[in-house]
This record gives C-alpha cells, sequence and structure tokens, in this order.
DNA sequence: CTGAAAGCGCTAACAC
DNA sequence: GTGTTAGCGCTTTCAG
C-alpha cells in the first residue's frame, strides 16, 4: 500500500502548511514562487498524486462524466465513444462508462448510481418511450440525451437527422429511375427507427407521389434483412429497389438476392443506413447514410461542458447524415432532375 | 441543486442517529427490523442516494475498476469493453475508462490519474517495450495487465497466445498443400505483431523444415497490406500462400491481388488473424484466427477482482485463439497427416 | 502571501 | 441495537 502519501506529508518536507500544498498544486496564484517550487519538488519527491475521492468530496467536482449507454455492443457505440473520449480529454475529464444492457428498467439504476460520482452525463435510450428516464433525470443532474425522444425536461438533445437521411436516400433512388421502392424497417420500439421509417414515406410521397409504400418488418440485424429479402423475393409484383432502415439488414437482403441469382442492382437496388465499415467491402458496395458518429458524441459533450457555464441549450440538435452513393444503387435510367 | 439529501436528512425523518442510517443501507445486521423499514421508507422518500466521493473516502473503497487502453478505436476495444463491462455488472462494479491515444508516455499520467478513483485497474500496453509502466504501477496498486509484456513486477497478465495462433495457421497452410508461405509483419514495436511473427518463424521450421521465411514490412492496415501484396506480386519466385499478421493487411493484399487478376486461392491463398466482422463477408471468406476478445477482457477483470481476496496470480495466463479456415485457403492439394 | 481550522458526507470504532 | 464521535484527504474561508 505505497499509496498513503497525502498532502500532508508533502506538507512537511516542504515545510509549508497544508493550505499552501493545495494552492500550489492547484496553481493558484498567491503563493510565493520560492514557496511553490519547494512544494512541486516535494510533491514530485514523494510521488504524491491527491486523492480523487477527498478532493471531490470538498471541492464538489469530480472532473467526471458518465456516460449511459444502453449496450456496449458494436461499432456504433465504440465510435460514439470514441468521439467523446476526444472531447472528454481535452478538457481533462474521466469518463464513468455504464450500459444498462438493453433493459430499460435498469436504466433508472445506472443513472442513480452516477449521484456524486460525476459532474454531469451523458444518456443515450433509443426507446420511443423514454418518459421514464425523466423521473431519474428529475433533479439538477447535468444531463445531455442523445438519440433520445424525451422532450420537455429541460435537456438539450443531439440527434441524428434519420427522417432526413431516409428522406435523401429516397430522393436518391428516385433520381437513378427506381420506382417501386420497398422498406424494411427496424424494430418497433426503437426512435431511430421509427423516424427512418417515416422519412421513408413522407419522401416517398414527396418524390414519387402515387407510389404506395412497401414496408417489411425488420429487427436491424442480418437475419431479420435475410427474411425480408426472401419475403420480396416471394411478392408477386416486385419491387425494384430496397432500402433498409439500416446496413446490417440491407446486407442480409444483398444475400438473399445474391443466393436467389439476382443480380444487384440490375435485378434489384439495395440500399442500407449508417455506414458500417462492411459497406464499401461487399459486393456490389452498398449505398448507404453516414453518420458522423464520433462527431454526434464529441457534440454531445461539449454541449454537456458548455451547458455548466451558460444556459444548457433545450432544444434538439440534428446531426445530419450524407448519402454515400455506391454499387448497390446504380441507375437503370438516367433520369437527371 | 436537488442533490442535496444527505444520510442526516434521512437520519433525521427516520428519527435516528446517521450510523443507524449507514447500517441500515449497507445491510448490515445489528439494525432491528422496525428501524430498518423506517430508515429505508425514509430514504426512498427522499430519494436519498448515498454520496459516491464521501462513502470512498472513508470506506476507503470505490466499487470502481479503472481500464487504461492504447485507444478506443475499433472493434477490438469495443468487444474487450464489452466483456469487462459483463463482468464488473456481475461484481457490481463501475467501469473508469481512459485511453492514451496511443502515446506511451502518457500512460503514466492515465495511470497516476486514477488515483483514489478505482479500486484496481486492468492496464493494456501493446508495446514491446512496456517497462516505463512498471514505475508508474510501482506501490500497491492492484491491476491486471491485458496482452502487455511485463514480466517481474507482481502483477497478472492475460493475453492472447498469438505464438501459437500463427503456429496453428502454418500449419493449417502447410496441410493445404502450400509449400511458399510469406509473412506480412506488424509493427515492430507491437508486442502481439512480435509474436505472431515469432509463430510464424517457429512453425515453418516445424511444420515446413527447409523453406525460408519470407517476412514483408506491414503496419497492422489496410493499405500496408495492400503494399505489401504488391510487393508479393512483384516477386520473381512468387508465394503460393500469404498469412498476413492480421486481418486488415490480409484484406489489403486480397484486393491486390483482385486487381492484378489473380485467383484468390486458386492462384495464391490469403490468411489472416484477428476474425474481424468483415473475414466472413469478403470474397472470398478469409481464413483468420478467432479470438474471444470478450472472454479476454472478461477474464482479466475476474483474476483483478479475484486477486484482492487470495493472492493475485502473478502468472501469465493465455487465452487460446482458434483457426477459423474459410474460402481463402482452400488447398490444391489433400495431404493429410 | 501563509496558516489554522472548519467542513464536504460518509463509515467505523467505541461506548452505552 | 443504537448513538457519539473521530476521522478519510482535501479545499476553502477567515485571520493574520
Amino acid at each position: 500500500m505505497g499509496d498513503v502519501v497525502t498532502i500532508r506529508d508533502v506538507a512537511r518536507l516542504a515545510q509549508v502548511s497544508v493550505a499552501t500544498v493545495s494552492r500550489a498544486l492547484n496553481g493558484q496564484q498567491n503563493v510565493a514562487p520560492g514557496v511553490r517550487v519547494r512544494v512541486l519538488d516535494a510533491a514530485r519527491e514523494l510521488k504524491y498524486v491527491p486523492h480523487h475521492a477527498a478532493r471531490s468530496l470538498s471541492s464538489r467536482k469530480t472532473r467526471t462524466i458518465g456516460l449511459v449507454l444502453p449496450d456496449l455492443h458494436g461499432e456504433f457505440f465504440s465510435e460514439l465513444m470514441r468521439g467523446i473520449d476526444l472531447v472528454a480529454r481535452e478538457h481533462d475529464q474521466h469518463l464513468l462508462v455504464s450500459s444498462y444492457h438493453g433493459h430499460p428498467e435498469e436504466l433508472g439504476v445506472a443513472l442513480r448510481a452516477m449521484r456524486g460520482r460525476v459532474d454531469g452525463m451523458l444518456v443515450m435510450s433509443p426507446f420511443v418511450d423514454s418518459s421514464a428516464l425523466a423521473q431519474d433525470l428529475g433533479d439538477g443532474q447535468h444531463a445531455v440525451l442523445i438519440n433520445t425522444h424525451l422532450t420537455g425536461v429541460g435537456l438539450g438533445t443531439l440527434a441524428i437527422d434519420n427522417h432526413g437521411g431516409a428522406r435523401a436516400m429516397v430522393q436518391h433512388l428516385a433520381k437513378q429511375g427506381f420506382r417501386r421502392i420497398a422498406f424494411v424497417a427496424g424494430p418497433q420500439d426503437n426512435f431511430d427507427a421509427d423516424q427512418r421509417l417515416r422519412g421513408y414515406r413522407d419522401a416517398l410521397a414527396e418524390f414519387l407521389p402515387g407510389a404506395e409504400p412497401i414496408v417489411l418488418e425488420g429487427a436491424f440485424d442480418e437475419s431479420s434483412g435475410n427474411a425480408a429479402g426472401h419475403a420480396i423475393l416471394a411478392m408477386a409484383e416486385r419491387p425494384d429497389a430496397v432500402f433498409a432502415a439500416n446496413d446490417m439488414m440491407a446486407l442480409g437482403c444483398l444475400f438473399a438476392f445474391h443466393q436467389a441469382g439476382l443480380r444487384v442492382p440490375d435485378d434489384i437496388a439495395v440500399a442500407g443506413f449508417d455506414d458500417i465499415p462492411l459497406a464499401r467491402y461487399v459486393h456490389p458496395s452498398l449505398t448507404t447514410i453516414a453518420v458522423d458518429i464520433a462527431e454526434l458524441g464529441g457534440l454531445a459533450l461539449r454541449t454537456l461542458l458548455a451547458g455548466r457555464e451558460a444556459d444548457m441549450p433545450r432544444d434538439v440538435r440534428l446531426i445530419a447524415p450524407h448519402l454515400v452513393a455506391r454499387a448497390s444503387t446504380r441507375g437503370a435510367r438516367r433520369d437527371s432532375s
């Protein structure tokens, strides 16, 4: 147990009081230059490191921010964390990570467990109904929501513009000459999935008035996408393009069509959403909507950090994704508009 | 600022002393049943949540473990964290995550910053020379190393058996009938890369005695793999198989060969290491060595947690990876041995 | 500029 | 069983 060296030891060695040590170490101005040097030397010699719990108990600051996520699976969260970590480091903040493992009912526990450990938190709750969140966030906790649908609680929110992204994709497909565009939806209780579906419907009405929406169920994973692909193959009047609510499902479709001997995009076009790394490597490469997830995370933290000084922006800020046109939707016709 | 409710408020409402509140809330036995109920009710009514910093200052426990990583990029770290998080939750531990962004010199800072914040830490330092680590870990800090080469400091280590994995791959290639097996190495200062190279050399001597090692430089990324692929294409006496030290480089090779019109595996076989998700989706699907990263992380945490009670195992425990044979190394001949 | 001292909110002896 | 009290290691008035 070598970690017994406290501020007192430093004070003794430097022949000053603990108060002076504290001031010197925290870079305050009212310390005589010579004394400061003595303190710093003593601290270095003893390898003194301030004890965090003590410091945060008395200063009421933790210099750490909490990150409450639904899960830790996959590339989305790793990218999100990376973006957050970059900004955290910039502001010398630590990151306390917690996942509630897809169980919304554990979200409250996770949030409460952060009391006294963090100065603020970033919370993500991708469920359509996040109202339970409001209670656990009720008190003066600083928080910013990520991709979470919860308004009227005075919290800032950063989210991906799913509606706009889906709209851009439908527009692209229409421009490429596709006329019967099917949509493979995501989980019903997922807010992102819901917005993408709405974007599809709205854009269809806008760019292909008269075209009927063709919506298939899906669950954001490859196998449900594959199933949707087979369902499409079995349709009497087959669509000429499929837009899946995320890339994994689009890949599932792609494989279903491959197996059936269809050529993509000649026989049928396929598009996804997210731009996962795989998207550019499959054959044909997948047209999709790219989201800068790291930016989403970084911006969320910046919002949180800024909110502690000024008033927190209470609005929903949307991150605009962009279309990445690849081979899987290369158009039959070339009507430019 | 609703978080002003302290243990005192609960004590007052429940008409007991703070000590009793503490005991009741911490589930100690010496509390009268009726009193316990009163305390619990009061706590619930006031929405009391213990203040972490205060608790850990006085109890000298933080119930959190630190995770110090070289980076947060990509699937390896996300899987590692997922495995760790699973075990952490099991033991009701929080996770403080910190990355030193590939700068070994910042590792010490990261480690020191954890003082008083964690009960122990999981540290990963993939550099061949991790000796600087020893100093910053010198005191009685509980720690377990992950994929880190540092012996003699009395710390447990969990690592992937890179040597064994590379050996298994060479054996597989030899069994498939390949005779001139080239190796695309990883960064020189990376410990995993170094061990994989050794495994290749040793296995070559073992399974194909007389065959000369053919080693190309690489940097663990796709472009260096691609460059190595082109270098191989330019060789007078071309190898019939390429084993890259990781999957991304193997993919780079694959694309180089595709571009050159070579057929894999008929003209040349390609193999990687890691089994990233992409590996099964490329064409031809990539033979590789699969590592259960989540298990690596989970086991590391278990080791850390166990070490606090019993004596920490000071040895290096190796996680055995396994061969995943796919299309990219389908053999020309069928000599079984 | 510096020191003494009062807490921060909680746990853990130690009494009763 | 329960209350009193002394810290945990640090920051922060408040004097000087």
